[in-house]
DNA sequence: CAGGTTTCGTATCGATCACTATGGATAATT
DNA sequence: AATTATCCATAGTGATCGATACGAAACCTG
């Protein structure tokens, strides 16, 4: 998973991954049929162990500003984990792909996509509950998050540090909308 | 120059090359010494052609803030040209790469590296000139708008519509502080 | 302890990579 | 017009890609 995510899908050759996993080459086919199951294998890892603060912050009880606030300063954390790759494998995994590797950078896409949409649907339930402002367009705001989220991962890729990620998530988050009062409260 | 912009440095192979600039193996090494050296003329032609809009934006006799803005929607429309690949080149070139292509990544990376200190060096005159608050940080918002755009890049290869692209920049401005009013006017 | 089976690592597969040597066609010179 | 020189595309170089055939070693059974 390290390898996929510091070099990408098609930069991992097989002879990293068997030094790095210690394994023949038929004990790897044997495990994971191919290197793109492998690969898969790593996404779905990847996602269980990496970006649970994606999940944990759209679903906590909290304000919708304060969920973006957590869902922003968790992916700070997130991209720039000391003794891991910086940045997110979903966007380095494959951002460029040979023809031959198309199906794999559209997984990766799709898996960007569905981040917007978790967004987004966070979004639109705190519209229902009068958190946003009645203009808002829910979809352009989740597109905002996502691709600042996506940029933090290329910062972090560059070498930015926590601190500097929290910051521009800090900044990212002065572009919502202040919280409303609840009319009825 | 499409190319690699679409594919990436190492999922670009010499024979898309050849067939793409009609040009025999012999004729592309006479020309460009190397693959390396062919894809550094790229990046030179693309800075060139395809992103004459930032120095456009950072040198224009406007605002900070006005600065900022005729930056992010001229990537808005850069970074989704019909006919040409989504995002930006210095980004999609090679995020993520082998370790023999470590150089180009490196490359890369200072291109973004010196985008970022254009518009850190805006910020900082605009700070001098009043259009900005006392407590900014020029090198912290800088990398908030190189992410941005950054972000953009990736949304941009997702397939997002200029208009997208625009309303993202569009919020994106909006964690700007604003415009300050110039004591001595 | 012998025989049969299964496991597993080495050595290699064909394909493709970036790259180049060489033979043939063309052009220039005597 | 004959000969030499120059160019240039084809064909192939070693290396590496992902993936596997095969022989040796180990193990369980009788």
């Amino acid at each position: 998973m390290h390898l996929f995510w510091e070099h990408g899908y098609e930069a991992t050759s097989l002879a990293m991954l068997r030094e790095a996993m210690g394994l023949t080459p038929p004990q790897i086919y044997n495990a994971f049929t191919d290197k793109e199951t492998l690969f898969r294998r790593a996404l779905t890892r990847y996602h269980e162990t990496e970006i649970g603060f994606a999940l944990d912050a759209l679903s906590a009880p909290v304000s919708t500003r304060e969920a973006i606030r957590l869902l922003l300063l968790g992916a700070a954390e997130a991209y720039s984990r000391p003794g891991k790759p910086g940045g997110c494998l979903f966007v380095s995994g494959a951002l460029a792909a040979s023809p031959q590797a198309q199906a794999i950078a559209d997984e990766l896409k799709s898996y960007r996509k569905a981040s917007e949409a978790a967004i987004a649907e966070r979004l639109a339930k705190g519209r229902a509950v009068g958190d946003l402002p009645e203009g808002f367009s829910v979809e352009s705001f989740a597109k905002y998050i996502a691709g600042v989220m996506n940029g933090m991962s290329i910062q972090a890729r560059d070498g930015a540090s926590v601190e500097e990620l929290r910051i521009m998530a800090q900044t990212a988050l002065a572009a919502l909308p202040p919280e409303e009062q609840k009319r009825g409260a």
